[in-house]
DNA sequence: TCGTTTTTCTAGATCGATTTAGAAGAACGA
DNA sequence: TCGTTCTTCTAAATCGATCTAGAAAAACGA
C-alpha cells in the first residue's frame, strides 16, 4: 500500500520514472497506448497519482492560496460579512481550480517557525480583516509570497481592495448630524482581552483594528461636537453587540444612537433594546456597518460595501493574469432604513 | 531575495545545513549562542525559514487538513448551516495550529490529476456534504488520507460524525401527520444542473445526495398516506428555495405544508408565502431542517441538529490523538415553532 | 535513398529541506 | 587519570517528484 512512488510504477511498467510522470502531467508527450498502460498499472499498484508535496516543492506551485482571516479563525465565521467575502474569494478560486488554505494566526511562537503561516505552501495569500502591522504579514511578505489586503494601511507597493472607510464612516457620522444625534455609542470589537460579564468603555488608543480606527474618526468628522463613547463587548459577533449595547443602554446616561462597527453587533445592539421595549428609530436610532443580508430585514441602517465583489477582486488579482489593477477602490453606499430616526429632544 | 535556502545561510554561519534545521525545529539541540547567530544571519540574508513544500515533503506532515465541501464551494457559504460546521471544525484545527484547506471539487479531469483533491497537500480530510460515492472521496481513499465524513454511507471501516437522517425526519413527519397534512411539497436542492426561471418537479431517482433521499425516506415513513412531491430550485439557498415554493404555491394544487430539506429553503418558502400575503402557520405549514440561527426569529419549524459541534466532533477524530471514536451520531430535536399548524380542512 | 523533422522516450540533475548515525570535544565521576 | 556520558555539531542519504537536454526511432519529403 505504502511506499507505491513513480519510481515504482515506472519500474512495473518497464518506463523511465519521466514517462510515467509525463503520464499525468502531459499527456501529449507519449503515446496514448502507453499512457493507458502506464495508468493502468498505477491503478493496480495503487498509486494515487504524483505527491502533491513534491509535486508543490519541484514545480514550485502549490496549487492553492492562503487566506489571513481575522483574528481567530473560528470568529470569523460568526459575520455574514466576513464569510461574503470568503464566498467572493472561493468562487474566483474554484474558476482557477485552486484550493483556499485557512490558516490560523494564533500566537504561536513566530520565530521558531511553527506557526502555520510559516508552514503553508501556498502561492499567494489574501489578508482579511488583518492590520498591516500583524507579524503574521510579515511573514508572508518575508517568505515573498504576493498578497493582497482588505487594508490600504501597508506598504505603498501592497496590493489591497479596499473602500474608503474614513469617507463611508462619514457618511454615516453626516446622517446622524442631521438627525441631531449629539451623545453616540460606538460598539467596537477587542480583540485583545476577554471581556467580562458585561461590556466595558474602551480609549481609541485601545482600539487594535486599523479599519475600526478610520471608521471612528470618518464618525467624529461629521459630527465634531457630539459625544462619542467605545464599547466593547469582546471579539466582533452578535452576543459581543448585545452585550455592550446592555452595558451603554442600563447606564446612567443613554445616549440617543448607537453604532455597531459592523452589523453583527448593531443586531445585537437591537436586540438588546427588543429586550427592553425600546423601538429602534423611535427611542434610540442604531446603524451598523456592512449591509450583511440579515440587515435589511431588520431595518437596520447601514453603510453597503460590497463584500462579495471585494472577495472576487482579491481573487482575480491573486490568480488571474488578466488582471491588472492590484489597487482597488470599492463603493459604499448610505442604506438608510427605519432604525434610525430623529434624536428626541429634551 | 529570492534563491535564499537552508544552504545558503548555513554557509553564510559556516555551520551544517543540519545544524540550521536543527535551529529552527530543535532548538535543544545545539548551543542557544549558535542559534542565536544563525537566526540573525539568516534575518539578514532575507531567508524566511524553511521551504514550506520541502518540509512537508521530507516529514511527511502539511500541517493542513483538507475539507471537501459541498458541491460548490462559493454556494456552501450561502448556507449558515455549512458554515456553521466550517466554524466548529475551525475551531478545534485552531487548537492544533493546523490550518483548513478548503478544496473545490470542480468537475476537472480527475484522471489527469489536475483536480485539488489530488494536487492538496494534506494530512487528513473532512468530508462534507458529499455523497460517499462521488470520485473525489475515492481519490482521497486512494491517496491513503485519513477521512472524515458526515455521511454515514462510505465503508463500513470509514468515520463518521452524522445524525440519523432517516429519524430525525420522521419527527417532522410524525409532527405534519398530527396536525393533519397529507398533501406536501419538499423543497430539495439540485446539483446536477442549472434550473431555469423556474422550480421544477423532480422525481426521487434524481436525487443526488444521499442525506436529502434519507429525510425523504423518513418523512415518507410516517406519512404513509400522504402524497408528497419533491421540487426544486437550484443548488441548496434562499433563493432556490423562493423560487421552488413559487412554483409550488402558484400552481393549480397547492400543498398544505412545504418542508424545506434545508432552513435556507425553507426560509425561501416563507418569502414567497409572505409576497402572497400568506402567513406561515395559518394559511400553509412550513418546516425546514438544521435550526439555523435565523430560524428562530422566523418562527420556523425545524430539526435542529448540533452543527458547530459536528464539526468539532469532526476535527477531533482528525486532529487529537486522544480521540477515540470514529463513527459518532448525533442528536437531533424537533423544534415546534409558529411556522407549524394544523391542516386546513375542506 | 538520404537527410530532415517529428514523435517518443530517457538519464541525470535538481527542488529544499529533514533524518539517521556517528564524530569530536567537553564535562563528569571515582 | 581514564573511561563514560553529554552536548554539540556534521556528512550523506533521502523524501517523491519535475525538468532540461538529448538519444533513438519513426515518419516524411524530394
Amino acid at each position: 500500500m505504502a511506499g507505491v512512488t513513480l519510481k515504482t510504477v515506472a519500474k512495473a511498467v518497464g518506463v523511465s520514472p519521466s514517462t510515467v510522470s509525463n503520464a499525468y502531467n502531459k499527456p501529449d508527450q507519449l503515446s496514448a497506448a502507453l499512457r493507458e498502460r502506464i495508468l493502468a498499472t498505477a491503478q493496480e499498484l495503487g498509486y494515487a497519482g504524483p505527491d502533491a508535496s513534491a509535486r508543490a516543492l519541484r514545480s514550485g506551485k502549490a496549487g492553492a492560496i492562503g487566506v489571513l482571516f481575522t483574528d481567530k479563525l473560528a470568529y470569523a465565521f460568526s459575520d455574514p460579512y466576513a464569510v461574503g467575502f470568503l464566498a467572493g474569494l472561493a468562487e474566483v478560486a474554484e474558476e482557477f481550480s485552486t484550493s483556499l488554505l485557512l490558516m490560523p494566526l494564533s500566537s504561536a511562537d513566530i520565530v521558531g517557525g511553527s506557526s502555520a503561516v510559516q508552514q503553508a505552501a501556498i502561492d499567494a495569500a489574501a489578508i482579511f480583516c488583518v492590520p498591516s502591522e500583524h507579524p503574521a504579514v510579515d511573514i508572508l511578505a518575508a517568505r515573498g509570497i504576493p498578497s493582497v489586503s482588505t487594508d490600504r494601511g501597508g506598504h505603498p507597493g501592497l496590493s489591497w481592495v479596499a473602500i474608503d472607510e474614513v469617507e463611508a464612516a462619514a457618511k454615516l457620522g453626516k446622517h446622524l448630524n442631521r438627525l441631531g444625534h449629539r451623545d453616540i455609542v460606538v460598539l467596537v470589537d477587542d480583540k485583545a482581552e476577554a471581556v467580562g460579564e458585561t461590556g466595558i468603555d474602551v480609549d481609541f488608543d485601545e482600539i487594535t483594528c486599523t479599519d475600526c480606527e478610520m471608521r471612528i474618526q470618518g464618525l467624529q468628522k461629521e459630527l465634531p461636537d457630539a459625544r462619542i463613547r467605545l464599547v466593547t463587548g469582546g471579539h466582533n459577533a452578535f452576543a459581543s453587540g448585545l452585550k455592550a449595547a446592555e452595558y451603554a443602554l442600563d447606564s446612567h446616561d443613554r445616549p440617543t444612537a448607537i453604532v455597531g462597527l459592523s452589523d453583527v453587533q448593531a443586531l445585537g445592539a437591537m436586540e438588546a433594546m427588543k429586550v427592553r421595549g425600546l423601538i429602534p428609530g423611535r427611542d434610540l436610532t442604531v446603524a451598523g456597518f456592512d449591509d450583511i443580508p440579515a440587515a435589511e430585514p431588520a431595518g437596520l441602517t447601514t453603510i453597503r460595501q460590497p463584500i462579495k465583489d471585494k472577495g472576487r477582486a482579491v481573487g482575480r488579482i491573486l490568480l488571474d493574469p488578466a488582471a491588472t489593477e492590484r489597487q482597488i477602490l470599492m463603493p459604499t453606499q448610505l442604506v438608510v432604513r427605519s432604525s434610525s430616526g430623529p434624536a428626541p429632544r429634551h
